[in-house]
DNA sequence: TTAATCCCAACTGAATTACTTGGTTTTCTT
DNA sequence: AAGAAAACCAAGTAATTCAGTTGGGATTAA
């Protein structure tokens, strides 16, 4: 029940991207440094990203990655399923009902699943970029209060 | 984010002993037929559940496998911990803190995987295998009536 | 005694993970 | 025009995990 690298350090670099929203495009070295990833391995992530439309790239030198969208229309689910696939713990309740079990109607075990699968999208759909850049901002503030 | 075999065929195969509570011991053949699992797997399944407590076992002829606890002692997040791990989503939130990040007291995005963690916590320890009994039995009555 | 059953250890093919390597192309700056 | 900074791309890889299989042994009821 763990997630990947992928989602994990996705995050971390979406959120990274956040922090700096505004201020024109970031090259992925500054967030691969910040975040301490892999710069090369962090491509194949953004590449990613960015095909499915939560990034957008400026080549050529000073280029980089922003945000497609403003931070608090970007929820950490959409990210976590772009990078992870959806957050079902078993393939009889993915989303997109792709699988299907014969015995679903009555399968006990299915419920539970269902009751796991919503539980974590209610989290990850609740979450915007935007939620985590407030948090860190109240928490960098009171990190200086206390000294 | 997906739970592996050893999880699903583990809550399946405690469900359905659950079903059978009260009536002695239970083959592992019957258990592995009726929920579609190798029988050889599924031997490397139960003896994790019944080194940990939550299975116990009669040898020779007419033995089997039978729930160590009446199912309503029994939860699923007991159940998928034996077999899974931590339902954690990363390992900065495990919750016996083996895993130590130094960034943890201002990381945000460790406030997003405490968040996921708790809600598939709160979800997993609030079934018992009591609980699908009474689901399935509830089903299986509708169903009755259907026809 | 024999059949049913649990118990145990090792092996295996396939997939996934978490990268690395080694480029090419685009664009800004000088 | 040259050089450097960056995005973009494709392939390779070592280690691990997954989902079993194989081939036995030990225990016990009938």
């Amino acid at each position: 029940m763990k997630l990947s690298t992928k989602g994990r350090y996705g995050l971390k670099a979406m959120f990274q991207l956040a922090l700096h929203y505004g201020e024109g495009p970031i090259p992925l070295k500054n967030v691969a440094d910040e975040q301490n990833i892999s710069e090369n391995y962090l491509e194949q992530l953004v590449a990613v990203l960015k095909k499915n439309g939560l990034l957008e790239s400026v080549r050529g030198a000073q280029g980089g990655y922003l945000l497609a969208k403003s931070p608090d229309e970007i929820t950490v689910g959409n990210i976590l399923r772009v990078l992870e696939g959806d957050m079902a713990p078993a393939d009889c309740v993915l989303d997109n009902e792709m699988f299907k079990c014969e015995k679903a109607e009555y399968c006990v075990t299915k419920l539970v699943w269902t009751r796991i699968r919503d539980s974590i999208d209610d989290v990850v759909d609740s979450i915007t970029l935007q939620d985590m850049v407030d948090e860190h901002n109240t928490i960098m503030a009171n990190k200086k209060l206390e000294v």
